[in-house]
DNA sequence: ACAGTTTCTGAAAACGTTATCAGAAAAGGT
DNA sequence: ACCTTTTCTGATAACGTTTTCAGAAACTGT
């Protein structure tokens, strides 16, 4: 039952342990196939705890994201893990809840298990990547980073660009009641499509009333109760710009309940796509990136990074965003100069 | 830069490397106010691969899942991690894109790292399982079996009951017509959809001709495929039952495209509720199921049965599935005895 | 004051690898 | 025939822990 070491090899096969450790390696030996023989009859597998302690190198690769039930981290997992593949790396998947206390937990149980980490942070301002840093494990920041990780190694997406292009889609379908509702104003994501919201309607000299922008914590609970305050505002916004795929879904969700029809009534585009959003009635129209790829790309960086002795310059690379134009979208239904038609009536 | 070893820690603190062994494991030590201030000052933390080397424990649970882009997969995780969170195992997680051979692989490679695992088998003719009890690894199997996993713990759900009160409730609408598209019928959940399908037909007098089953290996596109197929039809069915969330996505995807209204001209039931099912509209009736209870009920299984000496009887918990009937099906269109006006026109 | 008990401690062995070292055997060159 | 080079090998020392063993020091009770 106990597994079986080397040294059984070693027995079976009538050679030393150097010997089989030898052949393991590559190194030709004499009894090579007396050894392959012996470690396939007693099912031999080294010790990655042996091996780990005697080479200081353990193997894995620890990624942590703030909640893998959302479909978009469950593509950047899909796409790291789709790299590791052939490597010989194993991963270890870690939840932190979007919460700074769990991520620190988690990273500092991580921190000596593996060579090197993939990290979306759960906020700008907690001390997780500089506690990285100290440590020396290689890191890769995905989506998110931090005043303090300017050293690090990143693969973003022009969130900022993102929101714009959203807003200005909003803002050519003829609104200026443009509402959004944003994710937790502490991370990067939240942040920067927060400013772009608020960047790009100052540029069309629309100010918004201070109800216009919605906490929604990145979930779908509040992205529920961010939509149906604006519905409730006394003079509440033809258009709304929602800041990620969880919180469209609940706010999709409210504006149901309440009865409120789309894009007649309310023009919503969300941020990032998903199957469903095609069979949605209207369609979503969205911001779209290459989440897949967002993954992938970070696992490609650490690993090159990881084979490098010395210390490099960090390399950030920020992906493009693209505006999925479908059906959720259309000019206000008092449009300032307009008819109140719908798209696509012409 | 190099981490702390205890050795540094007991020349710090001016003890021997057993005193600090010692007061880290609780035993009451003179020295213990140093120690402690030793271990802050040099930031030491005890290496992962030295205390696995010399316990035979690793500290690691493996969660090996066919998809983790999957919502329920993904609800899989969180559920169990939620478990693991208090009790210091830390997770792999393996993805093997419901193909066999990376199973084994990735099985192959995890075996030697984790205490435990967690798996949910690509089919139901794959070897995995024996080989995980063969290397003596507690194993709880989630959601999927197989003919030799007789004496594994697993967490399962009534997929025949669930598929039959969706079939039933489709059924009860007036249709005759039904069709499936179903998973892969190597898998657990795919087989036994199948054949909750077939037997409410069967006990209803009902025979669907052969082309009323279509496969769609538990994939977006496979859905897609098959709706498409079951529309082409010449005497296409007014019901179809689909038998899990991404393939429904795609069948949606199907009937939109061509442009099938749904219920009037087509009642669909889905396998597993989504938060879009809501929104969608009309609203999609599903079979549901406790998904995030299932990963958990597993992980605290595996605890358990890790923490036994003996070998004890296999556990298996069977979980029910409940309709949420909103708003897909309705009568057919050309109901038996009916006058095809929609449900709820009373 | 002395044997017996109770803390507390350090030295050393072990866990399963890999790497270094040096020795033995074989092969090559004169 | 001898010396040199090459090939192959086994013993041994690490890697950082935990645990066993036994010894030293401090308390008991008489």
């Amino acid at each position: 039952m106990r597994a079986a070491t080397i040294a059984d090899v070693a027995g079976e096969a009538g050679v030393s342990v150097s010997t089989v450790s030898r052949h393991l390696r590559g190194d030709r030996v004499l009894a090579a196939e007396r050894i392959d023989r012996a470690i396939a009859h007693l099912r031999y597998r080294p010790s990655p705890a042996a091996q780990s302690l005697k080479s200081g190198k353990t193997g894995a690769i620890a990624l942590v994201v703030p909640d893998v039930a959302n479909p978009f981290f469950a593509a950047v997992v899909r796409g790291a893990e789709s790299i590791t593949a052939q490597g010989g790396h194993t991963i270890f998947l870690a939840n932190t809840d979007e919460n700074d206390d769990r991520e620190a937990e988690v990273v500092e149980d991580l921190l000596t298990r593996v060579d090197g980490m993939l990290l979306a942070p759960a906020s700008e301002n907690n001390p997780t990547p500089q506690r990285l840093a100290d440590a020396g494990v290689p890191t890769v920041l995905i989506d998110r980073e931090a005043p303090s990780t300017s050293g690090f190694d990143a693969v973003l997406i022009d969130n900022y660009g993102g929101a714009r292009s959203a807003v200005e889609h909003l803002v050519a379908n003829g609104h200026d009641r443009i509402a959004t509702i944003a994710g937790s104003v502490d991370s990067t994501p939240g942040r920067l499509r927060l400013e772009g919201y608020r960047a790009t309607l100052a540029a069309e000299a629309i100010e918004p009333p201070p109800d216009f922008v919605q906490l929604g914590g990145f979930m779908e609970h509040g992205g529920y109760q961010s939509m149906m305050r604006l519905l409730a505002l006394p003079d509440p916004p033809t258009a709304v710009f929602v800041a990620n795929n969880l919180m469209t879904i609940g706010a999709l969700r409210a504006v149901k309940d309440i009865g409120v029809r789309i894009p007649d009534d309310l023009s919503v585009i969300g941020f990032d796509d998903h199957p469903f959003s095609e069979i949605l009635d209207p369609p979503l129209t969205v911001i779209d990136r290459p989440m897949e790829q967002q993954g992938a790309l970070a696992m490609r960086m650490l690993l090159s990074r990881m084979g490098e002795a010395s210390v490099r310059m960090p390399r950030r690379v920020v992906l493009d965003t693209s505006l999925i134009e479908r059906g959720s979208c259309g000019p206000p239904r008092s449009a300032p100069m307009g008819t109140g038609a719908r798209a696509g009536d012409v």
